[in-house]
DNA sequence: GCCAACGTTGGC
DNA sequence: GCCAACGTTGGC
């Protein structure tokens, strides 16, 4: 079992959206270090981080879990889809996704200014290096239990 | 809205 | 294969 972070703009789909839905088709990835995670390296049953990005308080929200084995993102065939790639034939898909499911909504949002101020316990964090903008990215079962205890901490007034 | 960082594109 | 130009991401 592996643990990922997604990213999300809350105006394009938020947590709250994800628990009306309690499952989503993760579609759009269009970068292909995200998509060879989808490929290669998601199992059915791994832990998500939901994160809202570009926002006013950008930080994890909630968590999910991948419910669905890889297959092709449709909107990749869809002219009329934001997320069409010419380039891309049903033979030989260049985007994948996988469905994501619902867990739960945390009590407080983790924000991503909360989570530099831990930088140094949560070790090499690809969320926080340097001009990182992966969509979805790998946390450690070190770094998803850590975060998981800041959710009952008084972060904030660290 | 600004802009740094990064990925992609395309001319050569 | 190099690299400048361009587009996108995402924090601020």
């Amino acid at each position: 079992m592996r643990y990922w972070l997604m990213k999300s703009e809350p105006d394009e789909f938020s947590i709250q959206q994800l628990a009306q839905r309690g499952r989503e088709p993760w579609n759009g990835v269009r970068n292909y270090q995200a998509r060879n995670f989808i490929r290669d390296d998601m199992q059915y049953g791994d832990g998500v981080l939901f994160y809202h990005s570009n926002c006013a308080m950008p930080g994890i929200v909630g968590l999910a879990e991948i419910v669905s084995e890889a297959m092709p993102d449709p909107t990749q065939f869809d002219p009329a889809s934001d997320y069409f790639d010419p380039g891309s034939t049903p033979d030989s898909p260049r985007w994948l996704l996988r469905e994501v499911g619902f867990k739960r909504a945390l009590q407080r949002t983790i924000a991503l200014d909360e989570l530099k101020r831990h930088a140094e316990a949560l070790g090499d964090f690809a969320l926080l290096r340097r001009g990182n903008r992966l969509s979805i990215l790998p946390v450690s079962a070190a770094q998803w239990r850590y975060i998981l205890d800041l959710e009952h901490s008084v972060g904030a007034a660290r």
